[in-house]
DNA sequence: GACAAATTCAAACACGCGTTTAAAACTCAT
DNA sequence: ATGAGTTTTAAACGCGTGTTTGAATTTGTC
């Protein structure tokens, strides 16, 4: 009656945690196809080739189960593609150009995209518990470093408002093709944006950006000289007809 | 045994449609908070005040009520707040300016959100069957409006792989607010993005997106002159360590 | 007011889900 | 070889799901 289940710690080193290990590679392919809700413990063990049984013996219950495959899908991506710590004096236009690639690289390559880059996608769509946890040992330092990033881009006497804004033009471009790709396969269907072609994707979000905080920082300046902006007043949007 | 259910027209002006409409209303609800597979009839039901098969009775099944739904959240989304169609003349930043504003009006505003933001959130993500026609009816012609106005910013001469990748930058601004709310929540706790400051938003995106636009075109008229490109050669990364 | 059609209702059906259970099979130091 | 401890197994449990059913009720028309 009392199983003593080995929920918690991962020490053992018997021969049992090959079926461990297949469950949290199905488990993966499964969550990372159709979400933790709709994925069932019971197409997870088939594929692992293991009984149903399985999941709730070596990891307590399914819940438990997808935060291990995402911790661990999260932790292969930042070994495989780490956030970038360039040696100090590196210009920041370059730190950007990695920070977008590695970024890139995480979420899009192809041995991440599949799994990782879905994951990552429905957990910020449809969160679960998990996402507390992803944000605080992921997100958030991934985040920090951009903001460090865009603070020499920009100069000390950016408003942290404006740095927030950037941050998310940055990383908005980036993760649109990892939310939008069964939309992008339907507009473009001879377009293929997953794969192959990150450099090209890296360089064209670094420029854009690059080019958009210049315009900033070039407007920002205008404003300080003239109290006037250069263009489009800030006054009441023109109410869309009807 | 022979209801003759009426799943098809809707021209019937009986009182009956009261529950309909109620039906629609709740279902809008339940599918954006939940989405389509985790809603349940029951709860639509419940919430509507009509019985648990009401809803086979009047739609058929729960996926046409959603496809219905969808439908009827993207008319009313386009109707409040249209895709603008500028006079002739109307020069092409103040074009992108109103383009993005009513985009994210359409995603994020104070009505729309709750339901037509989030339900075309999940829709990308974790497609149903309902995407195509949300495709083919809505994100096509927003997408060809987009490009015409990208095409009169960077001139005739850019190529279609240009445009697009210009397109889903200024795209990615927008839905990013729209995908990532529960990430950005996390991050920013007492920052909030979902209402009121829809104007600066939509001053910020414009801004970058015209400063990248021209950033772009400034970096493609010095390829034409110079065979060699101002920065960053065409070479391969410097691959991440290990 | 009566009658046929349309609509609502409570109840049940059939199925898939996560999880539990107790026995069987296996492992391995002694 | 033995036997305690670990892992696997087949079967079942309990519950929630979308849907169906046939009777009850309401509605619209003459």
């Amino acid at each position: 009656m009392d199983h003593s289940s080995p929920h918690a710690g991962s020490g053992a080193t018997s021969a049992h945690d090959a079926t461990r290990r297949a469950l949290l590679n199905a488990a993966a392919d499964v969550f990372a196809e159709v979400g933790f809700r709709q994925a069932t413990v019971r197409d997870i063990c088939s594929r692992a080739g293991a009984n149903v049984a399985a999941v709730n013996y070596h990891f307590g219950d399914k819940e438990s189960l997808y935060g291990e495959v995402l911790a661990e899908q999260n932790r292969i991506a930042l070994e495989l593609h780490p956030v970038p710590t360039p040696k100090p004096g590196t210009p920041p236009e370059l730190r950007l150009e990695e920070f977008v690639r590695s970024f890139l690289q995480r979420v899009l390559s192809e041995e991440l995209s599949a799994r990782h880059g879905r994951m990552m996608a429905r957990e910020m769509v449809e969160p679960t518990r998990a996402l507390d946890r992803l944000v605080a040992e992921s997100i958030r330092p991934t985040s920090a470093a951009l903001f460090e990033i865009l603070r020499d881009l920009v100069g000390p006497r950016a408003s942290n408002d404006s740095l927030r804004l950037l941050g998310m033009s940055v990383v908005g471009q980036i993760l649109f093709y990892c939310h939008c790709q069964p939309v992008l396969q339907r507009l473009f269907p001879d377009t293929p944006f997953n794969s192959g072609q990150l450099e090209q994707l890296t360089r064209h979000i670094t420029d854009f950006s690059l080019a958009g905080v210049r315009g900033l920082k070039a407007e920002k300046a205008d404003e300080s000289r003239t109290t006037r902006p250069k263009r489009s007043p800030r006054r009441q949007p023109t109410r869309s007809r009807r």
